[in-house]
DNA sequence: CCTAAAAGTTGAATTTTATCAATTTTTGTA
DNA sequence: TACAAAAATTGATAAAATTCAACTTTTAGG
């Protein structure tokens, strides 16, 4: 019972797709490189396109007046920014930036939701999308609010590994500032429990690389924390 | 610039829908009193019905194991668990509480998404209210996030003076515990946070009633704390 | 390869927040 | 109205988390 819901595969929803709605959409995409740390879209700005990241890895955040709040961390193959597709004043809820280098796949989002209208169970499976991306974020909201540090620390790397890089030996693509405003912490406190964590034998930590050699006891932080 | 974004009017949607529609939705529609305190949905169950708040406030929360976190308090005419229209494992994301005797629509779930399916303008409406919803919640996460005690509690007051009761006056729908699940604090901390604010004469407080004397201060507060 | 800037680390001090315990007030119901 | 239970309040204490400052390591770019 974890917190940490598993993003759903994207990619597939492009099979319910016709071919002509393919050609449709393909002929009014272009394809972009980011730069890492390059931001792909900005809060509150003007939402004229739907992006599909192709490679690299995301994050969703909100940036506040002192600090700011990672909402969500997508990997390769994923919708971004999809809420604005439907959300009143037509801007970005959040920005997207690059984690790393990357690709993106930009639509006109006038031509993507004239396909979503003609194509019922493609535009299902894009809400979908949308609610999931919003029940991982509440999910996000309860674990910051109800887990003292450790255990938003250690929740926060059981999801890495369970959901984003899928292995118990990963290489993160975040700063420790980056880490911190994922779990609403202060970067120092961050550092100090993963430090704790390396010396409790949980966790092998050195620079990005980050291994966890004991699941079991970094579950129960989480869960006590 | 407040992080508390008002929700919109649901109201207005019916508008959208054909006599035909609205005697279609109407006869597999039921209506419920539920009394105080009441569980109306239940996070994790299975989501076969649309509900409608005709009359009362609500409470939209998720239960965690150690404390719970509340997402947002909606007046009456408002949906209630509509992301779980199109949610992956068809349950509720959230439960949903009275916060005092209310009356609510019960739709029939597929009844509601085959009329959805025929109008495309109440479909996307609904959709629309979706994403407010968790573009309300999103900048709630924001708020507990990065915001102190202090900043929190402002934050909630002016967040109900202003999107609640539209009032400076007004009595409370809440427990101070609730009060303290929605700003993420515990309930002495909140309690203590309230009667600063009274002996600052920024506030009166006296039970559930709730008068705002010096909204200036209260959003500097709100927006250095 | 060198260097400046950025990122990361650590300890100490301080602030913030939670917890605990005792007490008062309010509420719901017989 | 009376009474028990629930909710609210308050103060004292403990725990948790942040901040500040000094320092080290890593990274990016010439």
């Amino acid at each position: 019972m974890s917190n940490c819901i598993k993003d759903i595969e994207h990619l597939s929803v492009f099979d319910l797709l016709t071919e002509e709605e393919i050609i449709f959409l393909d002929k009014h995409k272009t394809t972009v490189s980011y730069k890492k740390n390059e931001t792909i879209l900005k809060q509150g700005t003007f939402a004229s396109t739907i992006l599909f990241g192709k490679s690299g890895y995301f994050k969703l955040h909100i940036e506040g007046k002192k600090k700011g709040i990672i909402l969500a961390v997508k990997k390769s193959n994923a919708f971004l920014g999809l809420s604005s597709l439907y959300y009143v004043n037509k801007t970005y809820l959040y920005s997207v930036t690059a984690l790393e280098d990357c690709e993106v796949d930009v639509y006109d989002k006038s031509i993507f939701l004239e396909v979503m209208h003609n194509n019922v169970s493609f535009s299902n499976e894009i809400i979908k999308y949308i609610n999931h991306n919003s029940a991982r974020i509440f999910n996000r909201f309860l674990c910051v609010a109800e887990k003292n540090a450790r255990g938003r620390v250690a929740d926060m790397l059981i999801c890495f590994s369970r959901n984003i890089f899928e292995r118990l030996e990963f290489t993160l693509v975040m700063t420790r500032q980056e880490l911190s405003d994922f779990v609403g912490l202060s970067m120092e406190n961050t550092v100090r429990i993963l430090k704790e964590f390396e010396d409790d034998q949980i966790i092998k930590i050195s620079g990005k690389k980050v291994e966890i050699i004991d699941m079991d006891v970094l579950q129960k932080i989480r869960d006590f924390g």
